[in-house]
DNA sequence: ACCTGAACACCGTTCAAGT
DNA sequence: ACCTGAACACCGTTCAAGT
């Protein structure tokens, strides 16, 4: 008798009585279920599940869906690589800066979509801005143009990894014009039609040789256009 | 006796005999739903409900809610103005043209958004690409960086539109730091605190000449590095 | 060929009720 | 104060059955 009832007993007790639920566990077994499944398997629902409880009780620790993605995005900023304090030439720094929240976007399936529709709030998203409006007045940026050219700089990094994240579930490749080029007329598109003979679109999605590019455009565009007030 | 079935036999033919699907009419109510309801107004039960028929009857036009999207997005590009080829400057022809791209996406809820998630398929699509390709050939940007130029102006005007739109949307507006900048430490972030204090955030929503730096940036950008290979 | 009702497997959010 | 089950009002998609 005293020998088959403790095993229900325990059984019940060893998962550590329902592990306590948390802004942070919340936040992280969200991250975990983005990671693995995109942002079109996660749920306040399947949070929830994960955490051995029903969806309800995460209001108690979340306004609602909106703060959960706001506060996982800020969550994830945190892995974005300082710039070593070194002695390399700041656009260097600030590109390599850059490349690295592109990164931190782009290897979490669904993140970079997020970050496009979700104003980040917290710590971490403000040490990037602290981080990039250094960089920038390290480069002989004017007070006038810096906060436009950091908002510039991170909405482009943002939309890059958005597109990119986008081709890789999709197996789409060919930059925004899609599948129509198959089915391109010479006459009606005479542009587009010469370039893509000429085999200039099969590349576009080439990240890191474009990104480094279109960082350079971004930058020398600003210096260019940091006093023309 | 002869009076009385008629009214119900009437009423049944005189909504016209359910006005006959096709990918057209469902693309058009799905878009005015669009508009007025923006983009999580948008289900396909709700379209088919004001087509007066199920949300299954969709799918013998439509492969899913994807392809619906993409459709929409591209009848959307339709009304895109383009450039009078008139003997104003390329670059003021390919800003004004670009602006337009943009209010058509701005105008529309969640239209932005949609770009942002939808590789565009279909002519209209197609006809921006042409366009811009010829504007940016015409300023003498080399074959080489015509498509990656291209690519950047698409991606980062969407970009725009949908940043603006979801401030417009969640009534937020001083970038993407959003009410972090509330509980502000000057000791943290030195930077931001100051020009925070100093209003550079308060106009950072400023559409129309932060869209036009924006954009003389990203041209004097690719002008400044359209031959680097 | 086109349309439909009903079903399936999901959602976010609320709320009365429990501890 | 925290957690829960059940309910509400939705989703996209499939499929057998009708015309």
């Amino acid at each position: 008798m005293s020998d088959k009832t403790p095993r229900e007993i325990i059984s019940r007790r060893n998962r550590p009585a329902k592990a306590a639920l948390s802004r942070d566990i919340i936040v992280s077994t969200a991250l975990g279920i983005l990671q693995k499944d995109g942002l079109s398997g996660l749920s306040l629902r399947r949070v929830a599940t994960a955490l051995d409880t029903g969806a309800a009780s995460l209001y108690v620790y979340l306004a609602n869906l909106d703060e959960l993605y706001s506060l996982m995005l800020d969550r994830a900023l945190a892995s974005v690589m300082l710039p070593e304090a070194g002695n390399r030439p700041w656009r260097d720094r600030l590109k390599k800066y850059l490349v690295s929240y592109l990164h931190v976007l782009y290897e979490r399936q669904g993140l970079a979509q997020l970050a496009m529709s979700t104003i980040a709030t917290g710590p971490n998203s403000l040490r990037m801005w602290e981080v990039l409006l250094g960089l920038l007045k390290e480069g002989g940026v004017d007070d006038a143009r810096l906060v436009w050219g950091v908002d510039m700089l991170l909405l482009y990094v943002t939309a890059i990894a958005a597109e990119q994240s986008n081709w890789r579930a999709t197996g789409q490749d060919f930059g925004r014009v899609g599948s129509a080029l198959a089915t391109l007329s010479a006459e009606q598109f005479p542009l587009v039609y010469a370039l893509f003979q000429g085999g200039r679109f099969s590349g576009i999605g080439d990240g890191d040789a474009r990104t480094q590019w279109a960082l350079d455009v971004i930058i020398d565009g600003i210096k260019a256009n940091h006093n023309s007030f």
